[in-house]
DNA sequence: CTAAGATAGACAACGTGGTTGTCGAAACAG
DNA sequence: CTGTTTCGACAACCACGTTGTCTATCTTAG
């Protein structure tokens, strides 16, 4: 078998990864359905992340997420559908439609954050404050940053 | 702004962790387009392995992978059109059509546990090989060992 | 041995989310 | 006023998932 100098296959650590993002995002979409939003997918909680507390272009948004136009437009859409975000005209520029959250959208947003805020303690307590901190700065120093545009490149070609 | 009690923001955890996956992800990618491999997406890889080294039936892969029958079968559809998997009749079985890898699809396979070995290495480097094995460590006893299963999840309703 | 049931895999229709190309309307620059 | 750029919508398409239906084949019970 392949294997680093220490011993651990590298093919584990991407696993890991994933198996800990997976973990922490299925049990925000249960603790958000079960706080009344059975809905959101994890896409649509990145799209209204992108779309912002004050609203934005769908342009924006592409560009944000780090996809087409019309991509950003049909998840808008999704949203608009699912009650979540509103498109309003711009009244400063006939072409544009501003993009706002609608107060359940908002709602969704700030229950998130609650949510991953007792998560992140629940690992704290889990391995020890210290010891989640460091794996934090860890992975810092060795991952850019993540921007909103990481969820659509895994199905992307 | 919502943060645990040490100060960090909780919503930070998950987008690190992707952001390591999708960093090691899209090096392995980049590096196996470079071998040869131009046109092999992270779900290809994911189902290469769930076929295996002996081969599998499609409703094995199915099982594996944590998605219907179909939609195994159309993805292996995907990876005999890029020349990586093919079906063959099993003789003991006239209903079943062993799915096993070319050897292309090996050769994706051994390269991807060299690349893997070698970007831990570099990790290793980057972090000390003492606190990038505790991360493992920490993450394997927070999150329960990931499966093949992981791929489709995000994007599924 | 045959009839009934379970299983493998294919086909069709559809949903979701991505892409590119085209196009009209509005804004902006000359 | 005219040309160019930009915004957003529409259409067509692809990738990948779903469910439902169907045939062929294996398995098991009577």
């Amino acid at each position: 078998m392949s294997a680093t100098a220490d011993g651990r296959p590298g093919f584990e650590l991407p696993l890991l990864l994933l198996a800990g993002f997976r973990a922490l995002i299925d049990e925000l979409h249960a603790e958000l359905a079960r706080q009344g939003h059975p809905d959101v997918r994890p896409a649509h909680g990145f799209a209204m992340q992108a779309i912002g507390l004050p609203g934005s272009s769908a342009t924006e948004v592409a560009r944000r997420l780090g996809v087409s136009k019309q991509a950003a437009g049909k998840t808008i859409d999704r949203l608009a559908e699912l009650g979540y975000a509103e498109r309003v005209d711009d009244p400063a520029d006939g072409r544009r439609k501003l993009v706002r959250l609608t107060p359940r959208g908002l709602d969704s947003l700030t229950r998130s954050a609650v949510i991953f805020d007792a998560l992140r303690a629940r690992w704290a307590q889990a391995l020890g404050p210290a010891r989640l901190s460091d794996l934090e700065d860890a992975l810092r120093t060795v991952a850019p940053p993540a921007g909103l545009d990481t969820v659509s490149w895994f199905s992307g070609s």
